[in-house]
DNA sequence: CTTATTGCGGATAAAAATTATCCATGATAA
DNA sequence: TTATCATGGATAATTTTTATCCGCAATAAG
C-alpha cells in the first residue's frame, strides 16, 4: 500500500451510501405520473447502482410508508405521499434508522470507582449537548422537502441531465389499474 | 447471539466511541490545575477504556493541538489552551475527521446514458441539501464550549460523582516542572 | 390456470471500517 | 542508568456495511 507523506486518515461520522440511493430514487419517483410505479431494477440501472442491495434501502423506505411497492409484473414504487410532505430527514432515518449519531455509553460510571446509580439519575452533560446538536442537524433536513429538490433540480440544473432524467421516467414508468389516487 | 422477535436493525449514522472518550478526557483535564498534567493510562482506568487505545485518540487531539503531551515520567496530558476555547467541534473534527458525514457520490452520472461532464457542473442540489444540514449540526457543535460542558456539569451534576471526579484529578494530576502557564 | 415479472425476507458471503493489542522508539524525570 | 510515558507502525479481532442469492407471495397477462 502507498503511502504518501502523509496519508490522512479518513475516519468520519458517516452515512451509509444507501441514503445517497434512496434520496436519488425518491426524487426520481417524484416525477412519475399519477399513480404509476418503478420498477426497482430500473432505478438501480439508472444510478448504476446493484439492484439487489438497492432493494433493501427500497424496502426500508417501503416500510417507513415513504413508497409504495407493487407486487407483480408492472409492479415497481412510487411515493405514498405527495413529495411535499416527504423530508429528507423522512428518508435519512427510514435507511439509516432513529438511533442518534451519538450514543452515550455511560463511560463516566466505567471507572474503578463505583458509585451508586442513584449518582448518575441526571443525564450525561455531554450526551445532552451532542443531541441538542444533533436536533439542529435534524431539524434542517427535515424542513429539506423533496419537492424543493425536485424544483431546484428542474431550475437550476443542467437542462441536458434533467431532460435524460425525464425520458428515463417517461420510459420506464408503468401505469397501473386501480385508478384512484391510492389506496393502502 | 440471542435473536429476540423482531431485533431492530441499528444501522444509524454513526459517531465512533473514540468520539464519547476523548470528550469525557478534556473534560476531565479541564479540571487539572496549573500546567499539571495526567497520564494516558490514568485517563483509561478512569472510564473503563482499553489504555493502547485510547492513546490513539489523545494523539489525534494531540495532533489537532486540542491537547498538549509530555513524554517520560510524570509526563502526560492536558489542555493545550483554555477550554473556554475548545469546543466540541474541534473534538469532534479531530477525532472522526474533517470530512462531512454526507458523501456525494455522483450517482446521478452513472446511469446508462452518459452525458458530458459539463452537464455536471452544478452541485447535486441532494448534496447542497444534506451539507446545508451538517452545517447546523456543526455550528450548534461549535457552540458548545469545553467549559460549558464542565460548569454545567459542577452545577447541575450529582455531588456525588463530581466529588468522584475531582478527588481522581486530584490523586493523578502530576505537576510539571517548566513554570509558566505552559510552552508549546 | 399457467407463466412471467416483481417486491419481500432470510441466509449468507465479501469487503471495509472500527476497535483493540503489541512492540520498538524517543523523550525525560529521578 | 533506569523507569515511565507518549508516539507510531504493524497487526489482529471484531463489527458494520455492502452485496448476492434463493425461495416465497403477489399479480398482470395470456
Amino acid at each position: 500500500m502507498i503511502k504518501h507523506i502523509h496519508e490522512f486518515e479518513i475516519n468520519t461520522m458517516k452515512l451509509g451510501e444507501g441514503v445517497e440511493a434512496a434520496i436519488h430514487c425518491a426524487a426520481m419517483l417524484a416525477g412519475v405520473e399519477g399513480n404509476s410505479t418503478l420498477a426497482g431494477a430500473a432505478m438501480a440501472e439508472a444510478f448504476g447502482l446493484s439492484p439487489s442491495y438497492l432493494l433493501k434501502h427500497l424496502n426500508m423506505l417501503s416500510a417507513a410508508r415513504i413508497l409504495e411497492s407493487v407486487s407483480g409484473p408492472a409492479g415497481g414504487y412510487r411515493l405514498a405521499r405527495p413529495a411535499e410532505r416527504i423530508s429528507l430527514l423522512d428518508i435519512v432515518l427510514a435507511v439509516e434508522g432513529r438511533e442518534p449519531a451519538f450514543r452515550c455509553g455511560e463511560i463516566r460510571r466505567n471507572g474503578p470507582v463505583r458509585l451508586d446509580a442513584s449518582a448518575y439519575v441526571k443525564p450525561c452533560g455531554i450526551n445532552a449537548a451532542m443531541l441538542k446538536a444533533e436536533r439542529a442537524y435534524r431539524a434542517a433536513l427535515a424542513e429539506a422537502k423533496l419537492s424543493d429538490i425536485v424544483a431546484t433540480y428542474a431550475a437550476e440544473g443542467d437542462p441536458r441531465s434533467l431532460a435524460a432524467s425525464c425520458a428515463f421516467v417517461e420510459r420506464h414508468q408503468r401505469p397501473q389499474k386501480s385508478s384512484s389516487t391510492k389506496q393502502a
